[in-house]
DNA sequence: AGGTTAAGCGCG
DNA sequence: AAAGCGCGCTTAACCT
């Protein structure tokens, strides 16, 4: 069956919804905005739209003259995320606009939407998955997009819990552990990092040690941080300038970091400069499975086009391994249900993870199941991890 | 009235 | 001078 076909069921299947739940949070996210408005205008001295970046520009760095720590590619005083955490240590102000914010976010795009997007005759939301958008050959979704549903903070796990299966039936969440950096492992073939992967290791903590030449046990909770910090901006490609401004620490430190994890790490050293290597020789990098993400602008004379390739080239093969895994494992479970007549519905993929409606006495067998397709889809020189969680909602199964 | 862009932010 | 990859959605601000 080719994955259109997998991807079509998988929209009709569609997904439950707890309207109400969604309902009660929406009156009490405004409730609360409205609290937080109060204390912003009181603090402003004046009324204003908490959502108008222009007003915000106005009171905070015109009025109050906070200090302007970063401008927007129009030369306008940023109000983004970062700048106000930053500025919130001084202030009081951004971070009540910072709170009203993530509310706002919640409210507008997930608890006020979502509800009206319940299709009346089957009393589910069914998105459109796109298979030729992502320029990595991830999916992507729309209508609504089931891929940014809230997950990092108690206020919006909440909403994750409106996500329910029909009486009778669980929800069955199945995702890969660091899928990336294990394919960074098998790419670069680095001795290090596969055998972290090999021992089961918890990947960030061996990094940390390494990193920092402590044990393992010995570990910091501000080193495991970290590494995480350098594991990720390695699978984008990211300088010590970047990761410098996002772990706060000076340009130099950042650099040693990054030193130092070449210097352990060799192998996944040698891996980055082939893959630019190769990108500017052929221009083009390739995904284990050998699908390739052409890069014009590999070769341009504009720097920042030039770099912006390179991260590219950097990112695609890892990013695009994962999705090839992914949905070589989307296809040998829909075939294995197709064939069975299997009442167990795919309901939904988020990149690394894959969602499943499980009648209620089916969860151990489809549990065991859907862990070995996804293992199963390739064999790499790591071990390929897959975390599975069973619940009432969403929430509860992730 | 309607469309587009900028800024910002939700997720992996 | 910029500085971390890939998406989609909302509001404000701007434009026709």
């Amino acid at each position: 069956m080719p994955l259109l076909s997998v991807l079509s069921r998988m929209e009709r299947n569609g997904v439950k919804l707890d309207v109400d739940m969604l309902h009660t949070q929406s009156s009490e996210l405004a409730h609360k905005m409205i609290k937080i408005e109060q204390q912003a205008h009181d603090l402003a001295g004046q009324t204003f739209n908490l959502a108008s970046p222009k007003q915000i520009q106005e009171i905070l760095f015109d009025k109050l003259e906070l200090p302007i720590l970063k401008k927007t590619p129009k030369g306008q005083p940023s109000t983004a995320e970062d700048v106000l955490q930053e500025l919130a240590l001084d202030y009081p102000l951004p971070q009540l606009i910072l709170d009203h914010r993530g509310m706002s976010k919640l409210k507008s795009t997930y608890t006020d939407k979502l509800p009206g997007m319940v299709f009346a005759k089957t009393g589910r939301v069914h998105t459109s998955y796109h298979q030729a958008v992502a320029a990595t050959g991830r999916l992507s979704s729309s209508d609504p997009n089931l891929q940014n549903i809230p997950v990092r903070t108690p206020e919006g796990r909440r909403i994750r819990q409106a996500f329910i299966p029909e009486p009778g039936f669980k929800i069955l969440s199945a995702d890969y552990s660091q899928i990336e950096l294990r394919i960074m492992a098998h790419l670069s073939q680095d001795k290090g990092l596969c055998r972290a992967f090999e021992r089961g290791e918890d990947v960030h903590r061996a990094t940390a040690a390494e990193v920092f030449s402590v044990a393992p046990e010995q570990v910091s909770n501000d080193q495991r941080r970290h590494a995480k910090a350098i594991n990720f901006g390695l699978i984008y490609g990211m300088s010590a300038f970047g990761l410098a401004r996002q772990i706060k620490v000076d340009r130099k430190a950042a650099q040693q970091y990054i030193d130092r994890y070449f210097e352990r790490y060799p192998g996944v050293k040698e891996y980055m400069e082939n893959t630019r290597q190769q990108a500017h020789d052929t221009g083009f990098v390739e995904t284990v499975f050998g699908r390739r993400l052409y890069l014009p602008e590999i070769n341009s004379s504009n720097h920042l086009r030039r770099q912006y390739a390179e991260r590219t080239a950097i990112n695609a093969p890892m990013q695009g391994t994962a999705a090839d895994l992914i949905k070589k494992a989307m296809l040998s479970i829909d075939d294995w249900l197709q064939a069975n007549n299997s009442p167990v519905s795919m309901i939904m993929q988020v990149h690394d993870e894959l969602v499943f409606e499980v009648p209620d006495n089916e969860i151990e067998a489809i549990s065991e199941l859907v862990i070995q397709h996804m293992m199963g889809v390739a064999e790499l020189s790591v071990p390929l991890i897959v975390a599975v969680g069973i619940g009432d909602n969403w929430d509860q199964a992730h």
